[in-house]
DNA sequence: CCTTCTTGGTAGCATGTTGCAACCGTTGTG
DNA sequence: CACAACGGTTGCAACATGCTACCAAGAAGG
């Protein structure tokens, strides 16, 4: 059901990430899945999606490898739907888009949910791009590099 | 032209971050831009996207105050496309896509394209997200706060 | 049991978006 | 001046999306 050919640069990580998370409505699924989503009404509500949307996207979802359909938590015979440690892993992205859309789209006091740290309940701090020892690195100071076949 | 009303959850950064930015085309060319493309001929080669496409969407960009349009470098008459500050912004959302597909989507070994530092040609440290006093954070270690109009 | 509500979908259809190919005016080149 | 390359535009067919209606299996209540 994934197409897996849509971008055919496919030596290029990030082409392989964006069709790996398929489309938008996937990477707010993911979104609501950090917020705590499990259900598949949870997440209907949240994002106001269509349902056969949302069933494509969340079986396709599933066969990433992003999210697992496990057993519902609470013992009823439902199923839900769970990051997977790969899901996980998309924190820094969803974090990432968060703090751009937060420091471009909203006028000074404009309501907006906010990520915090839950021990202190302050925000986090600004992601940065950081050189293996540790300078802060800024687009021009990266090149990409091809790498060969070993 | 951009819709603008695709996600109606619209007090979620992520979700204005994912409107504005449009689709994935427009991601990958402002990777594309990141790794030194300006010309309308150059994105074309490089993603192999239709040319109707990349004109609708280097005009949302544009429009969305992520690329600008500016005078050719070169003398010639054409136009280019630049990153504006907004639009380098985007960099630590590309780095971590990147790093997701290097870290899931590849063999060892599997040839790919990686982003380095041009000084010393390393590679890049991994992303973290940090609280304000400097800990490492996981997603379980975050909340969602909503914060009202002040 | 029997009814009723909720959950988690599926099916059909109208509409919107994408991709492809052909075309075209302008700009650089020999 | 001819010719190629650049940077698009236009029309159309195919596909994806979104909406609504429908439906089966589970839970809840008596």
């Amino acid at each position: 059901m994934v197409t897996r050919t849509r971008f055919d640069d496919s030596e290029c990580p990030v082409a392989r990430s964006v069709d790996a998370i398929g489309d938008w409505w996937s990477l707010l699924i993911v979104r609501d899945a950090f917020d705590g989503s499990r259900r598949f009404g949870e997440f209907q509500r949240s994002l106001g999606v269509a349902k056969n949307i949302l069933t494509a996207r969340l079986r396709s979802l599933v066969a990433g490898g992003v999210l697992a359909s496990v057993p519902a938590s609470d013992g009823s015979a439902y199923r839900e739907y769970v990051l997977t440690p790969k899901g996980e892993a998309l924190f820094p992205v969803i974090v990432a888009l968060r703090q751009w859309g937060e420091q471009n789209f909203f006028a000074p006091g404009e309501p907006h949910s906010e990520l915090v740290d839950r021990r202190h309940g302050h925000r986090l701090r600004t992601l940065e791009v950081l050189s293996a020892d540790g300078r802060r690195l800024d687009p021009d100071d990266t090149t990409v590099h091809k790498v060969s076949a070993q």
